[in-house]
DNA sequence: TTGTATGCGTTATCAA
DNA sequence: TTGATAACGCATACAA
């Protein structure tokens, strides 16, 4: 009748409460003939253990809370995946927090709520720990905290090398014929949620395009939303010219472009040459070349260094590089 | 040096734990003195009690599951206000459940998640109900529910009036002098996601249209995003016979008309009126007609009939209805 | 109106 | 490698 308990398994499976527990937490000392009756009582009574008991007896809450942006991109879909599939295997729960507005922030690290009774913190994208800080108004969350997609020196991050990212872009397109070009993402001014993703983005491509001996012709900045980036496109293909290679530092950007080219009948992938950024689930289908980013290893591996920290690992912040790749489509002609 | 217990709680201020467990759980059985000096306790102390404990000692979560589209808009973070408010005074967790994907949406169900160990189920916008019933993949979800902003006969629910809202635009417009015009937002195609607020407003407002004895000269659709938008405002102010009053059934929409009507030199409020829906911060600031509606009490009413469901309460579903109210200001010349 | 004792379902400790 | 048992912090039934 009742939800069946690691009582009931144990009876079952002629065994104590103990050695349950220790097959449930993949402990080493249990022979495999136990624990394969254990896993077949558990099987036969369809048991799942009550998270909030182990909550109390293990004296933590097995709980991770995310806090990000709540841009609903496939970008953080992918995070998401990646960090969920990391903790999951590990017995933790994940907690989402999107940040809607600063109020909620600090009413989510309040001192009676979820967040704040998790026993890990991850950040995604943007650098919150100065907010723990006294002072700030926002209660200090003093639990293991890690960074991805943000890179910091004072807290283990796992990130996405930007840099690197507009380098290889600034080198593939300076060995295309035609005019080189940017679009930028406008840099948000609020001090609480700042990104360096796109500025990284930036000094990578103007580094690697001046190392080739090649200059950039014009750049423009747009903010991240479609409306804005189909205007500053339709802006960049009156004044550049061709045959001109764009680098826009957002696919959301080179979707723009590739709207309002084919608005003009101008030919992308000849007279018009268009590099993205974040392989998009459509950029295949449009061709468009761009820089792919191992999103969900980001943030496995950022789940991974959170995990560590909860077994007791010590010692100073690490830091995790994940490489982009450059995926060349019809979009530059290749 | 450990955080503070009950146990500590109750020697501190003299009495049992169960008294100072009365105190907090608002029983009435307390004399006013007793309860001081336990409140006295509680905040020298700095308690704050372990929610875990009390989720195996009450056997239930105390926590109640949100799910609702990511839409990162005004009108869910003012959703989310009204139901942790009323849940928050219930001494309740929000977990929220942005439905990114449906693969996601089963595994938030899945039966060790969070979301399964709710004690309740919010759903905001999409009538997920028929998703639990056996066969769909989904895992049956079997702890009280109830809907907000969407209407359904089988669940409580909470929800806008967005007929009337339709209506009360319908009727206002057609006491403005000029042709009449509208834009609707593109019903979504997926059947899981499905809403009807939008086919209400439309409803509404040919209703209260005709009713008036007048016409709608034009309709156009277009899908919510300010790039569409503006395109189909574009459209729109170049097709309609001035004057003209036109309704666009979000502020989104609203917004973009208003855009494309500046950059044209028109006069909003004028030989063009333009009315909203959704009241957002902006439209105060730039004067747009439109209807407000009561979020907030929307969201705080639903978290109470769920919390009378959690309390024992029986009986058929119940509708709680909620009423938009038309702002007039400048851009239909009030 | 209040204090005491029991139980919730785990994990951790200890002895075997 | 295992089983028995003591916590864990709270809610609640029961006794006072």
């Amino acid at each position: 009748m009742h939800k069946p308990t690691i009582q009931d398994v144990a009876r079952r499976a002629g065994v104590g409460v103990g050695t349950v527990s220790r097959v449930l937490n993949n402990h080493v000392a249990v022979r495999d003939s136990t624990r394969d009756s254990v896993l077949g009582a558990i099987a036969e009574l369809n048991y799942t253990p009550n998270p909030h008991a182990r909550r109390i007896a293990g004296g933590k809450s097995y709980t991770i809370s995310v806090l990000l942006p709540v841009v609903t991109t496939e970008f953080y879909v992918r995070l998401l995946d990646g960090l969920e599939q990391a903790f999951q295997e590990a017995r933790y729960d994940v907690a989402i927090f999107p940040l809607l507005d600063r109020s909620r922030l600090e009413r989510y690290l309040g001192s009676h709520t979820l967040a704040y009774q998790a026993d890990g913190l991850v950040m995604a994208t943007y650098n919150l720990t100065q907010m723990f800080q006294s002072g700030s108004g926002i209660r200090p969350y003093s639990g293991p905290t890690v960074l991805v997609d943000a890179h910091a020196d004072t807290v283990d991050c796992a990130y996405m090398d930007n840099l690197l990212g507009g380098r290889l872009a600034g080198e593939y397109a300076s060995g295309l014929d035609g005019n080189l070009y940017a679009v930028w993402v406008e840099t948000e001014l609020d001090q609480l949620f700042t990104t360096r993703v796109f500025d990284d983005r930036r000094s990578g491509f103007l580094e690697a395009v001046q190392r080739s001996g090649g200059r950039v012709g014009g750049e423009y900045v747009s903010s991240f939303d479609s409306l804005t980036a189909r205007t500053v496109a339709a802006q960049l293909l009156d004044e550049v010219a061709y045959p001109a290679t764009v680098f826009a530092s957002a696919d959301l950007l080179a979707g723009a472009l590739l709207d309002e080219a084919q608005a003009r009948g101008l030919t992308v992938g000849g007279e018009l040459k268009i590099i993205g950024f974040d392989d998009q689930p459509w950029a295949q289908g449009r061709g468009l070349t761009t820089l792919h980013q191992p999103v969900e290893a980001m943030g496995y591996e950022a789940a991974q260094l959170l995990l560590s920290r909860l077994s007791g690992e010590d010692g100073p912040p690490r830091a995790r590089r994940f490489e982009p790749r450059l995926i060349v489509r019809a979009s530059t002609g290749g």
